[in-house]
DNA sequence: GCCAACGTTGGC
DNA sequence: GCCAACGTTGGC
């Protein structure tokens, strides 16, 4: 199982419109790096969801349940979506500061590229995270 | 194929 | 609101 984040903007689709929404298609996505993320996702890989602008958290987790697909409303045929729903929100919310005053995640793909919308995520940084969001290793 | 100009993201 | 760090576009 592979590890990810998700960045959105509050305003745009927020952590709580998930929950309500009990899930959604990640969609919109238009950085090809981002883009080769999304296609490496596969169904049950997991996902931290950050707030940008607003919050600058992480504040849930997130499950991928299906995996990379055309945007049938695309005719480049090079953007497309994964389904997304969501696990469980953080106990506590892991801030962009706390995460940068971490010496175990200065090599975090969030912190290197501020602007990846689509990030990996080792597993180390994974665990570690977790463990800064009260979550045991979710 | 290079690069200047421009647009966008997102932290501050 | 500003600006750094990108990505994209288009002239040459």
């Amino acid at each position: 199982m592979a590890y990810w984040l998700l960045k959105s903007e509050p305003s745009a689709y927020s952590w709580d419109r998930l929950v309500a929404d009990r899930g959604t298609n990640w969609d919109g996505v238009r950085n090809a790096q981002a883009l080769n993320n999304m296609r490496a996702m596969k169904p049950g890989d997991r996902a931290f969801f950050y707030h940008s602008n607003e919050g600058k958290d992480i504040v849930g987790v997130a499950e991928i349940v299906r995996g990379f697909y055309a945007d049938p409303n695309d005719k480049s045929g090079k953007l497309g979506m994964v389904d997304v729903r969501p696990v469980i929100a953080a106990v506590k919310p892991v801030t962009l500061a706390q995460m940068k005053a971490n010496p175990e995640l200065t090599g975090m793909a969030l912190l290197r590229q501020s602007r990846l919308s689509v990030c990996p995520v080792t597993e180390r940084e994974w665990q570690v995270v977790c463990e800064m969001a009260g979550l045991d290793n979710r």
